[in-house]
DNA sequence: TATTGTTATACTCTATAACTATA
DNA sequence: TATAGTTATAGAGTATAACAATA
């Protein structure tokens, strides 16, 4: 059963110092991810999608007959942690395991028609969110900032 | 025990397209919090130390006396789950929980002098990490960087 | 009545090891 | 021998509800 996330409570603050922590890019980067993926959360709760699954069902979208293999690499998602995942949305309907012809030990897997159906769904629900967390940004500045976090992203390795 | 969090397996990738992924803030910034995170991981693996715990002590070293609660409502970690992060730090000797005057609920915490001399050594390996991670851009830049995820974070709410 | 810290509990995400069936 | 998917399992992190002590 899925929760609905709650951001902690934020009640009356005593004045705390947070000492070095906002100058920590770990910090703010940490902080801001949570909340977009509370909001995130929030906007997909008509389906009941979270974050992983969405990011699943965006690439089986763009790659009809993936391997589990090719969406973990591509992801950072175990294999092993894919095979509950996958379920899941096999479960719901939306995914199809089948085998690859040439290679009997692995699965293509491809959306059904209520699965492209849902993932259109989605991805207004995902336009919206994403119109709703950077409208106090420009276009110029989302480029950027998405710039810089992949640079950081490589130099973290 | 803690675990060393390796990077999942990065193997010669097949090409994958990620569809709009790469053009959604959540998921660029989950995957830059990531690398950061298993960054500095390794970076405080001497003393074996996890993010939440260096801020939680980061909070402390700034605000002698502080109580659980208003570490709570800072770092958005629930009073609940915090008992058990507080005690780690007490079991290792950095922290103290003493009685509050005035209000014999409370629990004010302080550190101890080792625990001082571990923090002092926490941020020592912390600044060595954000210069690796940032060392690819400006300092404008960081600072551009962390005004526009303060401004997603305040419009995610 | 409300608040502080706490306990108990459960769910998600992530991690490793080892298995099977194929290659 | 190596790979794809799987199972089993364990550890973080995070969520809720309810309790005792105190305000």
């Amino acid at each position: 059963m899925p929760r609905s996330p709650k951001a902690a409570p934020q009640a009356s603050p005593p004045i705390v110092d947070l000492g070095e922590l906002p100058g920590h890019i770990g910090y703010v980067v940490r902080r801001a991810q949570v909340a977009i993926f509370q909001h995130i959360i929030r906007a997909m709760a008509p389906l009941n999608v979270r974050p992983g699954q969405f990011s699943v069902l965006t690439l089986v979208g763009a790659n009809p007959g993936i391997r589990q293999t090719a969406i973990s690499e591509a992801l950072g998602i175990r294999r092993a942690n894919l095979v509950a995942l996958v379920g899941e949305l096999e479960r719901r309907g939306w995914v199809q395991r089948a085998t690859v012809v040439g290679d009997r030990r692995a699965h293509g897997l491809r959306l059904t028609a209520k699965g492209r159906a849902a993932l259109a769904r989605l991805k207004t629900l995902a336009a919206g969110h994403e119109r709703r967390v950077t409208r106090t940004i420009t276009s110029r500045e989302k480029r950027d900032l998405m710039r810089l976090l992949r640079r950081i992203r490589d130099a973290s390795t």
